[in-house]
DNA sequence: GTCTATAACCGGATAGAC
DNA sequence: GTCTATCCGGTTATAGAC
């Protein structure tokens, strides 16, 4: 059985992340979370730190992306395969996690200072990559930062867009978008790999 | 001089856009339009009246994607690429659309239900298009809902998730980001032509 | 730690004068 | 059509008993 703080966590977890900061209400968390709302501020004195928790907890788990280093003898293709497929992985599990975030994120870019902390992308080691494996002729140039944001629209988007999508390309059938999901990984890694490849026309 | 329902809803879009239903102040929509709350709701009955109207305005504007009908002699690079030149111009004036829209969709999921009224894209059209241009040689297979979605991921998610994007991908250059999305139109048509043509490794 | 009760405030909506 | 003043419900937060 969870304690009250891990009950509370749990429930301030669903409102936050499916009402958002503005549409949640202390009291449907207390209600979740089967408690009364003088609890709640007794553990998190306020919703804004309490929503800051769960926000920057959120913001950790999507992460990852930031943390794509390259090893020593990199392979492009693999790495391309690897991180789609851990980060589809992740979303499947999560599926409302982008959609928050991001929304919180425009609402209040400064938020971010203090979660990245200096984390940026090692923009040019991955050109130094690219730029080797252009020179041995297994793929065709790139610019490195079309090429990650590329990585990350693809694998996200649907996932933010669901509603629009499933209604408009997949005429509202909710199994067939989840089978659309499925097969999703290897469609983007494919994708990715013929428009790297070499031969242009 | 605009009249007091443009002034109106001008401010309401603007507040609406960038607060959300939820985080949106009648007050300050007031405030922005230079009149008072009383008047607001004289125009305009409710809070929920005003918002469906910019709503709807804002989902129109974005929907364009979902008639594109192709011509009797369809080009699919043609097409693209015209596709992405308009779509993106588009957001190059409004960037704020695409988040606002996605968000409230995904908050009220049933809103769409009258605003699109059974639009549908025609994918069988489209599956025909792609599979004689691939008996023709002039492309590699793809299934047509999996190029629908990367085209629109493409294009729409860098203005959903600038905040993220431009911090982590562009160490927090604004200007670097504006110069990423003024090459970006051609970026993602190259990176499409490329992930069509033909030959394969 | 957990509860009930209530304070303090805010925001959408209306009444009514001009 | 436009304003000032006000109502009223809902929401965060606190006081204080157990």
């Amino acid at each position: 059985m969870m304690n009250t703080e891990e009950q509370i966590l749990a429930a301030a977890r669903k409102v936050f992340i499916n009402k958002g900061f503005d549409g949640a209400r202390m009291q449907e968390i207390a209600d979740e979370a089967g408690i009364n709302k003088a609890l709640l501020h007794y553990y998190f004195r306020t919703k804004e730190k309490l929503f800051e928790r769960i926000f920057s907890e959120s913001f950790q788990l999507i992460k990852p992306v930031f943390n794509l280093a390259l090893g020593p003898e990199p392979d492009l293709h693999q790495f391309i395969r690897q991180f789609v497929n851990a980060y589809h992985a992740l979303l499947k599990q999560m599926p409302f996690l982008p959609q928050f975030v991001l929304q919180e994120l425009n609402r209040n870019p400064g938020r971010m200072i203090g979660l990245i902390g200096k984390q940026q992308i090692p923009m040019n080691d991955i050109k130094r990559v690219i730029d080797a494996e252009v020179k041995k002729g297994n793929i065709s140039a790139v610019s490195p930062e079309n090429l990650i944001v590329n990585l990350i629209s693809l694998i996200i988007f649907p996932f933010v867009a669901r509603p629009v999508l499933q209604e408009v390309v997949f005429g509202g059938d909710d199994a067939a978008f989840d089978n659309f999901l499925n097969g999703r990984s290897e469609s983007i890694i494919q994708f990715f790999l013929l428009a790297l490849s070499p031969e242009k026309s």
